[in-house]
RNA sequence: GGAGAGAUGGCUGAGUGGUUGAAGGCGCUCGCCUGGAAAGCGAGUAGGCGGGGUUAACCUGUCUCGAGGGUUCAAAUCCCUCUCUCUCCGCCA
């Protein structure tokens, strides 16, 4: 959510921050209907004013035994009139946050111009694109060779893109999760968390994906619950409507969950394989920081989902997302892209962003710059730490050889009880 | 799922219609006292929104006692609905 304050201020710099993404905002109805509240809001609070003190006087003439019946009356009506005035108000402020909860946020003065990911800027890489003496596969391929994935009895049980892992395909997944987690825990100081996979309205609300993303989720029947898209949200969500101390930041958390997305509007595309599906693991990333040091943060939390790429030994490079390409909460994103044999391109494993005070303001997550002093909107960054499910593509695809087997990454080896290979059976 | 109890400020805990935004205690901050500390004494100590302001400090109004509605001139206090927590029973991994 935007600063009301800076809307009303600056609507000029606001129009021109959205601009960037290429969104145009209705910012005029905005600003109508905030002066008609605040005109209101002096009008009924005068009432109010008067109410109080009329019945603080009708009390104390009670209270003496002398008649208030003139009084009462009057305020009788005075009553009826804020409860009228007061039911407009509520309805202006309703508007208002429809409007509010709808504009996303305004990205960064160093996010670069464009309209897609193709003017996204590259700004470093790692490692080189596989190279093969023999025709690679793709890890579906692979996959279904190994006899480690099941994408036709994924669909039976459950639907399109549904996936079973099996033997050492599962292990592999669990695998990279106890490595991701036990890399952020125990290097990077991350405190671990093991969050609700359901979350209810205000939870989605607070970081973003409601209420404009409502068909992407997955919405419990005869609940008002959502499967998790990301565990950004039930982590974010932690510390809503907390004030914290400064002391306490910055907060790192990493958390391992199952992520739910119904990707609407994704129909066609990425069908085969690992990348897109429904139900997928993540292992996240998530900061909570002063504002004075969030860019910092996100640098060093994209360094951190970056180092588990390169203890596997995958290549990769880090781009920035442009204004066009930037997710709606985020003021800043950069995607990390591993490469993908079977694309012969790079493809986004990681994303690692930086929603300044936005999540924040809808979470009505603050802290206290100073002891007493007044609380503040904090900030809010978090990334993949990785993608597992798109990591075990990058693994299964960069380093298949040429009699069909995959090498198993040395970092990995100990969390696969020491296997070195997977084999066909 | 059934029965009961409860939800008040950073914590604890009073408060069943009228100086209660909220006693008392704890904690914290500042001051006094002290060689220093403890104890003691004194003062202060929630948030949101609006208005004013040299747009900082500050002044001021209003709202908030789990959430939402209702009754009333007036609600933490009475009524209704919902949510959550605890205890017991049932069920269950």
């Amino acid at each position: 959510m935007l600063d009301i304050k800076l809307i009303r201020s600056n609507p000029e710099l606001v129009k021109k921050g959205l601009a960037k993404r290429g969104t145009v905002v209705a910012l005029d109805e905005f600003l109508a209907l905030d002066e008609k509240w605040r005109k209101s809001l002096v009008e009924v609070e005068e009432l109010k004013k008067k109410r109080n003190e009329v019945s603080e006087v009708i009390g104390q003439k009670k209270k003496a035994g002398e008649d208030a019946e003139a009084l009462i009356l009057e305020m009788r009506d005075v009553s009826q009139k804020v409860k009228e005035m007061d039911e407009g108000i509520r309805d202006l402020e309703q508007q208002m946050e429809k409007l509010l909860l709808n504009i996303p946020n305004i990205p960064n003065e160093s996010v670069p111009e464009g309209s897609s990911d193709e003017d996204n800027e590259i700004i470093r890489s790692w490692g080189e694109p596989t190279k093969f003496d023999f025709e690679p596969k793709a890890h579906w391929d692979i996959g279904l060779d190994l006899d480690i994935l099941d994408f036709e009895r994924g669909g039976k049980i459950t639907g399109a893109r549904f996936t079973v892992y099996k033997g050492l395909g599962a292990r592999l997944e669990r695998a990279l999760i106890n490595f991701m987690l036990d890399l952020h825990t125990g290097e990077h100081g991350y405190e671990e968390i093991f969050p609700p996979f359901l979350v209810n309205r205000d939870s989605m609300t607070g970081t973003g994906q409601l209420p404009k993303f409502e068909e992407d989720a997955f919405n419990v029947a005869k609940t008002d619950y959502f499967l998790i898209p990301t565990a950004e949200v039930p982590v974010t969500n932690l510390y809503r409507d907390e004030i914290l101390n400064k002391e306490q930041l910055p907060i790192y958390h990493t958390a391992y969950s199952a992520c739910f997305r119904a990707e609407a509007g994704a129909h066609g595309r990425d069908t085969r394989g690992l990348i897109r599906q429904h139900q997928f693991n993540k292992v996240e990333l998530v900061k909570f920081s002063e504002p004075e040091k969030s860019y910092e943060e996100l640098e060093a939390l994209t360094n951190n989902a970056e180092e588990v790429l390169k203890r596997l030994g995958l290549p990769y490079r880090v781009v920035t997302l442009c204004g066009g390409d930037l997710g709606f909460s985020a003021a800043k994103t950069y995607d990390i892209e591993v490469y993908l044999p079977s694309f012969e391109t790079y493809r986004e494993i990681s994303s690692c962003s930086n929603f300044e005070d936005y999540q924040a303001r809808r979470a009505n997550i603050k802290y206290r710059p100073e002891p007493k002093g007044k609380p503040v909107f904090l900030h809010t960054l978090n990334g993949s730490g990785l993608a597992v499910g798109r990591t075990v593509a990058a693994i299964l695809e960069n380093f298949q050889q040429a009699d069909g087997t995959v090498a198993i990454p040395e970092a990995l080896q100990p969390y696969m009880g020491g296997v070195k290979l997977i084999a066909k059976k």
